[in-house]
Parts: C-alpha cells; structure tokens; sequence
RNA sequence: GCCGGAGUGGCGAAAUGGCAUACGCAGCAGACUCAAAAUCUGCCGCCCGCAAGGGCGUGAGGGUUCGAGUCCCUCCUCCGGCACCA
C-alpha cells in the first residue's frame, strides 16, 4: 500500500475490474426484487460539465445503494441522439451528423466511465439508430390508427432555427426553449398528437404519483389547466346565427353589456362582410393579426376593441348587447368568444371604461355596496346576486348549479369543462430526426406506411447547404414513393418526428433492446416498469415527463403496456450554478457565460471519487448549489485523511479474529468508537433512504472518521480495541462505497476482503450497540437551558427530576419562585416551570 | 393575481416539537519547517464580562405549547410555474 492516495492508479484500476466482472449487468428475467433504477439520457452535445455530471452520479449512488441491498438491479443509458445542434454542425462545418452524433457519443461515454458511473452498457439505445427509430415509427402509426395523430393547417409556433414547435417549447416570453428566438405564428399544414383527448386522464392520474415532486405534478396541473364553468349559447340578434361562449362564472350572466369576440373567429368575417362597418373592422383585425402572440396574450398590452356592427342575444335575459371585436380575447381558448361582464371581470371592466360600454352590477360586495357609475375596478369577490331574475338574491356560487340546469333545459346552454392544454405539434421540417412514416396519395390522401415496411429510412446523402427548409425535401430519392395503400405514385413526408417522441419510450426500450421483432418485450416490460426512480432536471417538468406520460396512456389503451404511469417515483435534482468572472453573477453553467467548470480536469487534478464526493456533497440534491472550488479541497482532504489513516493503522487491524468482541467490560473510548460505528450505519442508510440526502450522509460519514480519529491505536491496543477499530474502517469503508467507489474497493481490499462493495450485503446497526449505560440531559428552567446532569440511561421520571432540581444551577434560578411543574423528557431533558 | 418552494453563522449547510448552528469551506492562533506548501492541534454566531457567567439570536410580527428553526395566523423578500385562459 503507498503512503499518499494514488487515485489516478485505483480509479484506472476498479474501473476496468467494474467493467471485466459485468457488476451493472441486469438481468431482466429475475423478477423478485427489481429496481429500475433511471437516469434521464442525455442529448450527445460532446462535453458534459459538473452540472450534468450530478444527475448521473445521484443515479449511480442509488444503483450502487441498492445492489448491496440485494436488488436485481437495471440502470441504462442511451443517447437522445436526434437533434438540431448536430444538423447546425453538418450546415456550418460540413461534418454528417451522423459522424458528429458517434463522435459525440464517445466522449461522453468516456466521461461516464472515468467518474465511476457505471451501467448495463449491453442495453445502450440510441434514438437515432434505424432499429431505435423504427419503432419511434411504429409508435407514431399506433397513434394513428387510434386517430390519435392527424394533420391539419393550423397557425403554429414558428422559429426560424428550429422551424415548428410544440407549445411546451415556446417560453413564457415568447421566445424558443431551445435557441432563444423569438417564435412567431405561421399558418402551416402540420402533424399533431390529439394530447387534448387525454387532458382529464393526465391530470387525474397525478393522483397516482404520489413519489413524484409536488412541484412537478403543480406543473403539470398548471400547464393541463383545467377549468371548469357553463357553454352558452348566444345568437346574433340581426342573422340568428349561433355565437357560444365559455364562461367560468354564468353567475354574472344578468351582467352582460357586451359580447367579445376574437379577431380571427370565422363569424367575424362572415358577418362583416359587404356590412356597413366592414372597412372598419377588417382594419382593425388585419392591424391584430400583424401583432405577436406574446405581445397579443399579455394582460399588460392595452385593450382594444371596434364594434362590429352587430348585436348578440343572452339567452338568460333576452337582452341585445352589443358584439364587439377586441384584441384581448384569443382564439385558441374556449369558443373565441367570451361574454363581457365589466363589473365582475377586470378584463371587461377596462374595456368597458375604455369604449363606454355600460357597466352592470349583478353581484352585490355586501361589505361596501357596489355604485357601477363610480366603481374604479370589477368585483370579483361574492355575495347575493341581484338584478338577475329568478336568480335575486341567492348566494352567486349556490346558484350556479341552478344556473347551468336552466341554461340546459332551455336548450341554450349546459356545463362544460376547458383545458389550457394544445395538440401536441410533432412535425419538424429537419433532416436529423425520424422521418413520419406516411406517404401522401393524390387518392388516398396521407397514408400510413405499412407497418412491415419500417423503418422509413433516413438517407445519408443530403445535401445540408440549402439555405432554407428542410434537406431531406430536396434530397434526390427521398421524396419519391409509392402509395402503400393503392400503390400509386405518392410523395413521402419529408417532414421528421419531434425530438420528444424519440425520448418518450426509450424507458421501455431498455428492457429488451435487441428484440427485431417488437419494440419491447411485452411481459419484461410489465414486470420491470413502471420505473422504480427516474432521476433528472426539472426543465423536462411539462414537455419530456407530460409527453412520456401520455405516450404511455395511449400504449396502455391500445394493449401494448399493462401500466398507466411510466415513471412510480421522480427525483429532480438542482442545477449546479458558478459565478460568471465577466459580471459576478451566478448562473446554470454555460458556455455564452463563460462559467463551465469541467469534469475532465478535476478528475486529473483530484480524482473521480472526490469529483463525486463533492458533488453529492454540495448541498441537497434537489436544491440548485453554487460550485466552489475550495468546496472540493474538502472533499479530497477527507479522502486523503481516509486513506492516510488506513495506512498508517493497517499494520495492528491486520491478522485478527473475525467480528467485534462483546462490549462488555470494554473501555469507554473503545464502546463510544463502537457505538459511533452504529449511528453512522443508522444516520446514513436514514439519509440514503429518506429523500436522497447524500449531503448529510457524507457529513455523517465524515463524522465517523473523526470519531475513528478520536480513538487511540498502538502497539499497546488490546486485540479487542484493535477488532473495533478494524470493524469501524471497514464499515466506514462500506457506507462510503456508493459515494466514492474506488476508493473504497480500494481500501476494502486492503483490509483483506473481496471487493467489489457493490455485492457486500448493506450494514444494519445493531440497537444495541447504540446503547448507553449513562446520559447527559439537559436541565432546564422555563425552557432555558441552565445545567447538564448525568443519568443512567433508564433512569425513571422520578430520579431524572430529583437531578435536575439538586443542581446548582437551577437552584439559583429557582430560587423565591415556586416550582409550578416538572417536565421530563426520559433520555433528553427535564424542563423546571417555575414563576 | 393564482399555485408551489425557500429565507438559519463570514460562506455551503445540519437539526422525528426537546441542548440551534452537526459536517465542510473560509478565517484566526499554535506545532512541524531555514521558509513556504501540505499536514496536525486549538479557537471560531452577536453583545456584555478578566473570568465564572449572563443577555440576544433561525426574514418580521402575533399565536398554540412546559418547550417552536420545526405547528397555526398575518406580513415581507427571493426563486420556480401559470396568467388578458374568459
């Protein structure tokens, strides 16, 4: 054994012992105790940062955890190999990404290998591998033949890099997810998922997700964004045609002064035309139509308005109001159309005032009554309804119900429910992604490729210097094919599959890769899935982890998988953030900020294992932490101590019998060694197991070593201190093991035992070995601490009190009170009530 | 505005309603050294005090309790999601 901690030698070492001896080989045919243990895949960009690294290092420690707590268990990896950056390399530097994607790909997996992180690599998928997308394919007509995916012409979010994009891809400012252009609308024939269809299904399944962050399942809830309210049916006054609107409050429709529609509903135009005021209105909506979606549907821009001429009729009251077109009512939500309530919506009321529309009071604030010629904002608040009919004066909310059933036997009206929720836009005019496996007929219209016929393969000869749309359009064969439904001559879709559907069934995949003849064993992966822990980043809350779900729903129902959910347990864990040296700012780790901190170089300088350790050490896993570099001194120093300690006390824990000696009779330093052992066991698998805290489970670790460091060992030691001893470096060496893995393999080995740690069974703490013969409880005097006393550990109340009240202490403090009360805490404290 | 999360030493952070600040970083002092680094030992919340000891202290203010960082109410700040969504 050499002095100093020669980690470059050991990691190089255990890493190829790791591999030759298959340890992370699953075998997926065992069936008792499985743990699918899941790390998010990444995209291949070709260099990971520390940041990436802590995601994969939290999924080894679990599957490292969980192997010597005897589970069968599967942790893959793969590659989300389909993507623009890749496509940007081949325009700008000429390089396929065919080759960038391999290139990619093998450096990233050197950098798995060289942290330690280890997987079954025999199960490795990459989405872009023809017998990986054939089966992305596959999952596409399945949605079709469920009528789940149809195309249509569709303003869409449009951004001139990444061409379309779903609405889960554009940000909250209108920009895109992945390049930060601002998105704008095109109208453009497009492939959708009809993800509406399973909006109640996905958010009531939340439910069944009880291991997953209640931020994420928020998330999700949000972004389905359920509301439920009444349809009623309006009709024009002067043309009787039928004008619905979705409200969440027909407890306001008495209210109603006027009716908004958006710019671009069809009726609009259809009863504008040749009307007095067409000019008028087409002006204004073709000034509408010039202005951006974000801008459109920010409540901060100005409402505006023109009348169209027109007036609606409530059904409710009989009412004619006028029909208005505004800018603030959008198309793509509910009907197009909304009744306008100025004195109980916020939104109405400022257009109201605006436009000098009559405001109409139908809730009454019994707390300050409501005047509408002098109210500056809408109430929103409740209370007995008023000017409303039949309706006057019950409570607003009570009379909904009723409401909704009158709306419903009058024929005009009845419950409804809206979702936030779009179809989920899957086209992607790109070359490098899966191609949609349809061919359009002149006769038969876009027709699904035969199912035998897969993959629709990608050619590799494209030319990526055109300058606008997709490659694969203008490439010379592609295009060209025949009808599989008449065998006419069609035109295949040039047009490939979002990214996302490549990554939403790869889980499944994992379970048995190498089937040719389906996309997955059907009985492995009922008996392996759902996923036992999915570790990831939160960014994936709503697009990856919302389209896998419904992937799997679609799946389920169409008899392919036995499960609802994909994923039992989710664990998002924090970015890892530096200070940028231009600005002092702390930001995610990226190239433009110039603030990347590199794997690859701290694994020379200090190692792999103290890479990990201070990783998982930062702070709690799912919390964003600041990268320090004196934070990893700490780490190393500790592994140093470590090492250094074994070496200089292996010559007297060597050649001994096996086990610990009964504790008996043993000195106090020797038992308090011993009893620190077991609370280091406790304190950590408590840790590991109750909500990933590594950060704590280190510190206890750390603890133990002090306490190790605390407790003498010489020449003169009894063979039973030497058993101990011995006994506490190697459990200290076990409970480290899933952290720091070489070093531990390392050091097991030194102290005579068979590594790897990961088949050494996981150490339980013996109760006993936590007992004490004497404590120390705190006394205190009206819940302050005053004094310590000392106690046998089964000391009765009486006894306890009868120390605490002879102290000195809190006689002094006691004293001309009188003692109103005792509290004992057996085993902790006892508090004096005293006044 | 709605929903979720957070706020504790100089810093990263710990604490089933029971001794706040474990563990680590930084800092200070000392040992080793010609010296430095590394390593080791000690100190390290704020205030008063030579000390013993005392007062204060977990974003603010209330409450429950013998006892609150932890539970309840009100509020402030920060982070994330949704938001002209009818």
């Amino acid at each position: 054994m050499q002095e100093k901690y020669p980690f470059a030698e050991i990691e190089a070492r255990w890493q190829k012992l790791w591999d030759d001896s298959a340890c992370f080989t699953a075998d997926t045919s065992r069936s008792d105790k499985k743990f699918y243990c899941l790390t998010m895949f990444p995209y291949p960009s070709g260099t990971m940062h520390v940041g990436h690294g802590r995601n994969y290092i939290i999924g080894d420690v679990l599957a490292r955890y969980k192997k010597m707590r005897g589970f069968e268990v599967l942790s893959p990896m793969g590659w989300d190999a389909f993507g623009l950056p890749a496509e940007n390399a081949a325009k700008d530097k000429g390089i396929h990404p065919k080759d960038s994607t391999r290139q990619n790909i093998a450096h990233m997996k050197r950098q798995l290998r060289q942290w330690g992180v280890g997987y079954d690599w025999n199960r490795e998928v990459d989405t872009s591998d023809p017998e990986y997308y054939r089966w992305t394919q596959w999952i596409f007509l399945q949605l079709h033949k469920r009528g789940l995916a149809y195309r249509k012409c569709a303003p869409v979010n449009w951004c001139e890099l990444c061409t379309t994009l779903a609405n889960e891809e554009v940000l909250a400012d209108g920009t895109c997810d992945r390049c930060g252009r601002p998105v704008a609308k095109r109208d453009l024939d497009q492939w959708f998922f009809k993800i509406t269809d399973y909006a109640q299904k996905l958010l009531d399944d939340l439910d069944l997700l009880p291991k997953w962050p209640e931020k994420v399942r928020q998330m999700q809830a949000n972004w389905i964004g359920r509301s439920e309210g009444a349809r009623v049916e309006f009709t024009v006054s002067e043309t009787g045609d039928p004008c619905p609107i979705f409200t969440t409050r027909p407890d306001t429709i008495y209210g109603v002064t006027f009716l908004a529609i958006a710019p671009e509903h069809p009726l609009v135009r259809k009863l504008i035309a040749g009307s007095p005021r067409e000019t008028e209105v087409m002006d204004f909506i073709s000034r509408q139509l010039m202005v951006s979606a974000a801008v459109r549907s920010d409540g901060a821009t100005r409402k505006e308005g023109v009348f169209s001429g027109f007036h609606v009729r409530n059904p409710f009251n009989g009412e004619n109001v006028p029909l208005w077109v505004t800018n603030y009512v959008l198309m793509e939500y509910g009907t197009g159309a909304v009744m306008a309530v100025p004195a109980h919506d916020q939104r109405d009321f400022e257009f109201a005032r605006e436009y000098g529309i009559p405001v109409k009071v139908v809730i009454q604030n019994e707390e300050r009554p409501l005047d509408a010629t002098v109210m500056t904002e809408a109430y929103v608040g409740d209370g007995p309804m008023v000017a409303s009919g039949p309706f006057d004066g019950q409570r607003n909310r009570d009379a909904i119900p009723g409401m909704i059933r009158h709306a419903a036997q009058g024929g005009f009206g009845d419950s409804s429910v809206t979702y936030r929720l779009r179809d989920w836009l899957i086209s992607r005019q790109r070359y490098w992604g899966a191609p949609i496996p349809i061919v359009h007929c002149g006769k038969c219209g876009a027709v699904p490729v035969r199912e035998e016929d897969l993959p629709v393969l990608l050619p590799d000869d494209v030319d990526f210097r055109v300058e606008r749309g997709n490659p694969l359009a203008s490439h010379a064969a592609f295009p060209s094919a025949k009808c599989p439904s008449c065998g006419g001559p069609g035109k295949r879709e040039t047009d490939t599959l979002a990214q996302w559907l490549c990554s939403c069934w790869y889980f499944l995949r994992y379970v048995s890769p190498g089937r040719a003849d389906v996309p997955f064993d059907r009985e492995d992966v009922n008996r392996w899935l759902p996923v036992d822990q999915y570790i990831g980043g939160v960014e994936h809350a709503v697009l990856h982890l919302l389209y896998s779900r419904f992937i799997v729903k679609v799946l389920h129902d169409a008899g392919h998988v036995g499960f609802r959910e994909p994923f039992g347990a989710l664990f998002t864990q924090g970015m890892i953030c530096k200070r940028s040296s231009k600005d002092g700012q702390l930001y995610k780790m990226s190239k433009s900020k110039g603030n990347v901190v590199s794997p690859d170089e701290l694994v020379v300088e200090y190692g792999a294992d103290t890479l990990r350790l201070y990783t998982l050490f930062i702070g709690p896993p799912e919390k964003d932490a600041e990268w320090s570099d004196q934070g990893i001194e700490g780490a190393v120093r500790f592994l140093r101590r470590l090492w250094r300690k074994v070496y200089d006390k292996r010559q007297f824990i060597t050649g001994l019998e096996a086990g610990v000696p009964p504790m008996d009779g043993m000195e106090p330093a020797v038992r308090e060694l011993h009893r620190a052992v077991h609370t280091a066991i406790q304190q950590v698998t408590f840790d590991i197991e109750e909500g990933f805290r590594f950060n704590s489970a280190i510190a206890r670790i750390m603890e133990l070593l002090n306490a190790i460091d605390a407790c003498e060992l010489g020449e003169s030691s009894s063979a039973g201190t030497r058993r101990v001893y011995r006994n506490a470096m190697e459990t200290l060496v076990v409970l480290l093991s899933p952290f720091a893995p070489h070093i531990s393999d390392e050091l097991w080995t030194e102290l005579g035992h068979k590594a790897p740690l990961m088949a050494v069974p996981w150490p339980e703490f013996s109760p006993e070995a936590l007992a004490r013969d004497e404590i120390e409880i705190a006394v205190q005097v009206n819940g302050k601490v005053r004094g310590r006393a000392v106690v046998s550990a089964d000391a009765d109340r009486e006894t306890m009190e009868k120390a605490a009240l002879s102290d000195a202490n809190v006689l002094k403090f006691t004293e001309g009170m009188t003692v109103r009360k005792v509290i004992v805490v057996p085993g902790k404290l006892v508090n004096v009530v005293a006044s």
